[in-house]
DNA sequence: CACTTGACCTGTCCGC
DNA sequence: TGCGGACAGGTCAAGT
């Protein structure tokens, strides 16, 4: 679920609520789900503190505390954050393929509430997601890792080919995948971006010629600034902070189309695997 | 060092 | 309807 277009949409609808407010309490029922402090930690210094930005840097969301600490949120799989009144009881999802909840519901492992009475639902039904504190001052560090964002004027074609050039014997879709490349795509967006591009997904780095390595560039971005004005993709738990379905999945191009015409040429739409991942393509359109 | 694989979890879907 | 197996959007640590 939640790649760059899906995450920011979330940070979109969680800004304008959460900038500003207070946090008045903070339930964890999965300790597990806590990096960075103890749960201890996490209440001294969550509890009482104000929100003062959110934002986000890859697929991580960044609310920045008043305490002088940072909250990471970050959804992995199926992690979803959903903002509801108390006793709301907000059906969650929409999409006639993603399941519909109310929340909070038995997934739903960390709660925030916030002055105004608004409570913020954590809930990941696989578990892989985490909430992670880390002092506000050390923040660039723990994201040094992380490359340019791929919507952002900083990711340049010149910087694209630079950090390219350290994956030049994987596949272009490992490369793709890897955040120290270029921060934010996932599996649906690099699929879609290399039909955009019209390469296939298994091309060695260093095969792919200064044309191609400028289309993929353009493709990368045209193709997450579409999936961002359509909100996401839900074609299973994603749901944006206010539990309603992205539109993505409608537009899709070749992501979970296999057996499908390809939406260039008609001929169908394949399912390989390619750097572990399902992989779609069509074979002839694609070089 | 670059790269690939398995593990983390639970739910869903497909074939028998 | 039940059951086993494959598979699922992300990222690490551990292995080659």
């Amino acid at each position: 679920m939640p790649e760059l277009p899906e995450v920011e949409t979330i940070r979109r609808d969680l800004a304008r609520a959460l900038t500003g407010r207070t946090i008045r309490g903070l339930t964890v029922r999965k300790v597990k789900l806590l990096r960075g402090a103890s749960a201890r930690q996490f209440h001294q210094r969550v509890v009482s503190a104000r929100i003062l930005d959110v934002s986000r840097r890859a697929k991580q969301l960044v609310l920045a505390l008043s305490s002088g600490y940072t909250l990471l949120v970050h959804l992995k799989m199926t992690g979803q954050l959903v903002l509801a009144a108390p006793g709301a009881n907000l059906k969650v999802g929409g999409h006639p393929i993603a399941g519909v909840r109310g929340v909070p519901n038995k997934y739903t492992y960390i709660t925030l509430t916030l002055s105004g009475g608004r409570q913020l639902y954590f809930n990941d039904v696989r578990q892989f997601g985490y909430w992670r504190l880390v002092p506000t001052s050390g923040l660039p560090q723990v994201l040094a890792k992380l490359g340019p964002e791929p919507l952002a004027k900083e990711f340049t074609l010149a910087r694209f080919r630079a950090s390219l050039a350290r994956r030049g014997r994987t596949s272009i879709k490992a490369a793709l995948l890897d955040q120290s490349v270029v921060a934010g795509i996932g599996n649906i967006y690099a699929d879609e971006s290399l039909f955009v591009a019209r390469l296939r997904p298994s091309r060695r780095v260093k095969s792919l010629h200064a044309a191609e390595l400028a289309g993929l560039w353009r493709a990368v971005r045209a193709v997450l600034r579409r999936a961002v004005a359509a909100r996401g993709t839900s074609f299973n738990s994603y749901v944006d902070g206010l539990g309603r379905a992205g539109t993505y999945w409608d537009k899709r191009l070749v992501y979970g189309r296999a057996g499908e015409p390809c939406p260039r040429c008609r001929r169908p739409i394949v399912r390989t695997v390619v750097a572990g991942r399902g992989t779609h393509t069509c074979p002839h359109c694609q070089r």
